[in-house]
DNA sequence: TCGTAATATTGCAATATTACGATAAATTGT
DNA sequence: ACAATTTATCGTAATATTGCAATATTACGA
């Protein structure tokens, strides 16, 4: 098979997963990490920091926008990139709000 | 292609992204949750609970114990799960001191 | 030791992800 | 309008992940 069957999952199971698969990755995690370092950058400037081509790097970013985590607008021909703090800090709220529920351990 | 090119990254991009990997997937998050709420639990509950095969929950077992995620010993027959809360604790301190530099945005 | 229960491993098919070259689309300056 | 620059998209090859049946392994009790 190889399909996820996210149907079986709720739905806050789910988001945690969709956000958690953003930072996945390696480039993705080091995009995140320029892009909040600067406040605001630019692609193309990801491509040289990063080392991998400009397609690849669209499409990272096109993933961490698309789980909500960049605010983006374009000035002139570039685009200007943040993060949007809001979103991580909810990922890390639903995080918290399942796994640190009991404090003893068994082991 | 379709390798990760993970040597061009630093260790501990790749430590995020690896550690993130493990909620990257519903069925894992399921099971931790599970985990969490039961202060300890046994494989074969998994199975029931999650609806997935044993041969498919027991991997995905495998992928959270490789991260470090787990903490576990053979009761018998039974293995007892738990959580590793400190090793938890690690990747969200990772995540914040990555992410949470900039309180200023540009957008 | 033998049978049973619980978990792990193997092998495989289906699907998803990653990466990049080529090309398209958008925007600015001339 | 045209060229130059920047970003997005398409096509596709390589690799990774997911899920399960079948089988192996481990541990216990009779």
């Amino acid at each position: 098979m190889g399909v996820t069957k996210r149907f079986i999952f709720t739905d806050s199971i789910n988001e945690i997963a969709n956000i958690a698969k953003v930072f996945a990755h390696p480039a993705r995690v080091a995009i995140l990490k320029h892009i909040s370092e600067q406040e605001g950058c630019i692609c193309n400037d990801l491509v040289h920091e990063i080392g991998l081509s400009q397609a690849t790097i669209s499409q990272h970013l096109s993933v961490i926008g698309d789980a909500g985590l960049l605010k983006g607008r374009f000035e002139g021909k570039k685009k200007c990139y943040c993060i949007n703090l809001e979103r991580f800090e909810e990922f890390q709220t639903l995080l918290n709000s399942f796994f640190i529920k009991t404090t003893a351990n068994c082991c």
